[in-house]
DNA sequence: TATAACAATTGTACGCCTACAACGACCCGG
DNA sequence: CCGGGTCGTTGTAGGCGTACAATTGTTATA
């Protein structure tokens, strides 16, 4: 009973899979920091963000958050009252609604995408040649990991 | 604008700092499945695992949980009714009930560490060279951005 | 022994999110 | 023009957590 002990993993992989969840969900929980730097949630912090790129309809902002449709005019309503975004009538098709983010809101969404993005302090403080290598291992893990659907020819 | 644009972080650091949120976060959501596999909320399965070590007194376990008492005998409630838990009085003070966890409680926490545990298939085809280098590097972060309490003497 | 302190429970109210039904306004094809 | 489909909205119901207030049973203290 050495090999599947209570919670001492001895491969190494499940090290550095334990390491890095727990880096990224007990030491810097960046998700209760926006939302509380914000004070909003952290769902509404993420529609922001996504109209950074640009304005979109209702119904692709729920998609891209991936929320029910009425809970994306809770959302939406909400976000407005607080002057971070706009809701205008499509042009051609009056049925859609159009979202566009505010001066303001675009100020919050660079709050929060800024909190998200600032490296543990640790992390600044390693060796170039070793972040380096750490670079390369993890975005290779994340090209891995990210929809390996029948390799896309090439 | 070439070193603060939108999605474009240049800085290694950050690089390796979103890879891994990514991982974590989006590619491969333990906590979703946790909850999918044992039909119960994460905190519900996260009070399994921290009675796995022992028994606890419900103050223990709020504790444990960071929860508020109140909710931690709904909690506890949940998890005797479907009987991976017991609540017994403790010996000498009768006002602390102590809960321990059950044959099949003892079960379905197995099931939700191991899920949780289990690194993305990417990281298990990492060259062990490499995936040695790794370790090394996330451990030595988790250490360092635990708790810097004024670097405990030694 | 009176009284304070504590553990657990019950109850209430709220915030956040999911899921679903129903509706009015609108577009589009026949 | 009419009927079917779409978009957004409103409403409802529920799960999950957080945060308090109040209560009961029990222990410790003055």
């Amino acid at each position: 009973m050495s090999s599947s002990r209570d919670g001492a993993g001895a491969d190494p992989a499940e090290l550095a899979w334990r390491a890095m969840r727990s880096l990224v969900l007990e030491l810097h929980d960046k998700r209760a920091e926006v939302t509380d730097a914000l004070g909003m949630s952290y769902i509404r912090a993420k529609a922001l963000r996504s109209l950074v790129g640009g304005s979109m309809t209702m119904r692709e902002l729920g998609a891209a958050l991936a929320i029910d449709a009425s809970y994306t005019t809770v959302v939406v309503d909400d976000l407005e009252q607080r002057g971070l975004v706009r809701r205008a009538v499509h042009d051609v098709d009056r049925r859609v609604k159009v979202v566009t983010i505010t001066a303001t809101g675009r100020a919050a969404a660079r709050v929060a995408q800024r909190i998200m993005d600032e490296p543990p302090p640790a992390l600044l403080a390693l060796p170039p040649a070793e972040l380096a290598r750490l670079v390369a291992t993890l975005t290779e893990l994340v090209e891995r990991s990210a929809a390996p659907k029948s390799e896309p020819k090439l």
